[in-house]
DNA sequence: AATAGCAGCAACCGCCCCCGG
DNA sequence: GCCGGGGGCGGTTGCTGCTAT
């Protein structure tokens, strides 16, 4: 036999929810708050079943939901974070404030997907399809080390984001106390100022999510260890990553005014070399040695370069990709001609390209996961 | 104008995990 | 340690509105 059933089924409504319906269940949550679903319904005076009330609750009624077009940042984050996590929507959801992990799915599955599938990436494994067949190589070793990066990182954001959750609520508690204060405050002065008041005080220890950025046992300063359960990484708070490749290079150029990383990339370097995560078997050394020449100075500062940018649809790099130069500008005809006589040299070139464009892809991939991390989630690390 | 096809999205279903008894 | 209930999550369905024929 299998489970019961949530709730009686017999006689409750299904299908679109009503205003009234709607109307109902605010009320009753507004008045008691939610939680309790299963008896919520009966007490609220609805002829619905528990979920279908959390269901409406989470993904349409609650107040601090963002609806409407995805921002191309968002887009760009979900895709990123799909890579990543996979079909793990609530994990994707917790990176995009105000967003349910139902509407992520949704705009996954109706167009995100089919834009990825449309250029030739496998959405499910976020890989050029060429990828798929070629054969085991020096580059097909780096996609492996690449992949056990990415789990090993899943593991983790999985884990931050059930500290983003209780730091959500950590916050929520500070600024009602915050809130208390100010009451009190107010009644005692006569001050009317319309600003609310500040967020609750909470101190940011790290927000970096660099995999790579981060290694354990490198005397750096001011380093932060997590000290969890299934990360050894440790964070350099001062922002100098030795492999932040984008995020870093362009926080390296903005905020170090143009400072020489090389010492400490030779540091990280030799550091590196000694280590084969105990956990994961990834090799840093092999990540150093050539095998994953993406990590050295020429792919630093692409972020959101390879399939995502394109995908975002980037129109200077369209425009380069359908039609390079001046030809463009000579009209389709022209474009059309000149495209076919380059078709040849174009194939040599694809090759190398689809290998770079990977590169890349990954290297978007955690950037893009460290920078949302810090801009669009709420901070990770609290005192 | 009618209708078939398609896309988007809200909602449902069933499985799984967590937690308390 | 086991069991059952509650809630969360991901996959899927089906309704609705839009577009093409």
């Amino acid at each position: 036999m299998g489970r019961s059933p949530c709730c009686e089924k017999v006689g409750l409504k299904k299908g679109p929810w009503t205003p009234e319906e709607d109307q109902k269940l605010l009320a009753y949550i507004e008045k008691h708050g939610n939680g309790s679903w299963r008896a919520l319904p009966a007490k609220a005076g609805l002829q619905r079943c528990g979920k279908s009330c959390r269901l409406r609750w989470t993904n349409y009624l609650r107040p601090d939901i963002k609806r409407g077009e995805f921002s191309l940042q968002e887009e760009q984050t979900i895709i990123q974070l799909h890579a990543l996590l996979g079909n793990r929507w609530s994990a994707i959801a917790t990176h995009l404030p105000k967003r349910t992990d139902n509407e992520i799915k949704n705009y996954w599955n109706t167009h995100l997907k089919k834009r990825l599938a449309k250029m030739g990436i496998d959405p499910c494994t976020h890989k050029a399809k060429s990828d798929t067949l070629s054969s085991g190589d020096g580059h097909l070793k780096s996609v492996a080390n690449l992949s056990h990066m990415a789990q090993w990182e899943s593991a983790r954001l999985e884990a931050e984001a059930r500290l983003a959750r209780e730091s959500k609520f950590r916050a929520a508690s500070n600024s009602m106390i915050l809130q208390q204060q100010q009451q009190q405050k107010g009644s005692s002065s006569s001050s009317s100022s319309t600003v609310p008041p500040p967020p609750a005080p909470l101190t940011t220890k790290a927000s970096g999510l660099d995999i790579l950025r981060a290694w354990p046992g490198a005397n750096q300063g001011d380093r932060i260890d997590l000290e969890s359960p299934t990360s050894t990484l440790s964070f350099a708070a001062a922002g100098v990553g030795f492999v932040d490749a984008g995020a870093g290079a362009a926080s390296a150029a903005s905020h170090q005014g143009g400072v020489n990383l090389e010492p400490e990339r030779a540091e990280w370097r030799s550091l590196a070399k000694d280590r084969v995560d105990s956990f994961t078997g990834f090799s840093m050394e092999a990540a150093f040695d050539g095998e994953a020449p993406w990590l050295s100075e020429p792919y630093w500062g692409q972020s959101g370069a390879g399939f995502t940018g394109l995908l975002l649809g980037d129109s200077a790099a369209q425009k380069a990709s359908d039609c390079r130069g001046d030809s463009y500008a000579n009209g389709p005809e022209t474009c059309a001609q000149e495209e076919a006589e380059e078709e040849e040299e174009e194939e040599e070139e694809e090759e190398l390209e689809g290998e770079e464009e990977s590169k890349n892809y990954w290297n978007s991939i955690l950037n893009s996961v460290n920078s949302s991390s810090s801009s669009n989630s709420p901070p990770l690390f609290y005192d």
